[in-house]
DNA sequence: CTCTCTGCAAAGCATTTGCACATTG
DNA sequence: CAATGTGCAAATGCTTTGCAGAGAG
């Protein structure tokens, strides 16, 4: 029952362990950077008849647990993630392809910006938007 | 004419300098953070009748030139902004406040990612969400 | 058994788009 | 003038919500 590491921060928390739920922990078990739509068709896989206002609702409230990361950029649908490890993003602006990355020295720049301002309980994110390799390679657009 | 100033950018790209264009120009170098309806509201108050749609199709315009840089995070409608110095942002997530902040190293550390990754023609934002110090006062909420 | 969750379908926003006319260069 | 840009209004896409019945603890 393997499940039950994943489903261990909802036992914790004040809010009911359902099949939707734990099927949705597990797709983002498996995949990363899912969209609410991508979640509802892995869930759908085993367990039709599930509804995209339940993905949302349970990714809303993943998220106020700590299980999930909400990436949105503007425009198109926001990506949902387990939160693992801490790390970053390269977004491709022609692609749209999303890429983790890790990086050393972001978590103190944050923190030294929270603590300037103020700002408690903080989560952060560095993003860099840009082409990815097979974009340039692909396109001979020239850089504007 | 110091809207000279303000409309170079169009001026030099292969777009035309309106004065709808450049009343969205002028919105932004008074005001910061403005969401599509607010620019609007600016707009309009010199120049009645201009619509939303057009707002929108100027500051796509204005972010591939460059000199416009937006700013989304779930849910809510963006945020525009003229890009003048390079800034990271604290969002608080009580009161979606948005609080501009420099920092040093960011920038080395946005450029590394990249290089690792193979990213060209990039751009950065290390955004920090947290509870501002308005919120975390006024609140006897629990962190979580 | 009570409280919470779910499916369904409709509503809500933010943003985009087609088209005929107006404007810019 | 020819090419672009604009207003209008409708369309789109993502996300949220009200409600009555189903399920969890």
């Amino acid at each position: 029952m393997e499940a039950k590491t994943v489903d261990a921060g909802l036992l914790q928390s004040r809010y009911r362990l359902t099949r939707q739920r734990s099927a949705v922990l597990r797709a983002l078990g498996e995949g990363t950077h899912l969209s609410a739509e991508m979640i509802l068709e892995r869930v759908r896989a085993e367990m039709p008849g599930v509804s995209l206002g339940t993905i949302y609702r349970t990714l809303d409230i993943l998220r106020g647990i700590g299980l999930v990361q909400i990436f949105s950029y503007g425009g198109s649908a926001a990506r949902y993630e387990a939160v693992l490890d801490k790390h970053h993003h390269l977004l491709c602006s022609e692609c749209r392809s999303l890429t983790n990355v890790t990086a050393e020295g972001v978590e103190r720049i944050a923190r030294d910006m929270a603590a300037r301002e103020g700002f408690s309980d903080i989560d952060f994110s560095l993003t860099v938007v840009g082409r990815c390799r097979d974009c340039a390679k692909h396109s001979h657009l020239q850089s504007v």
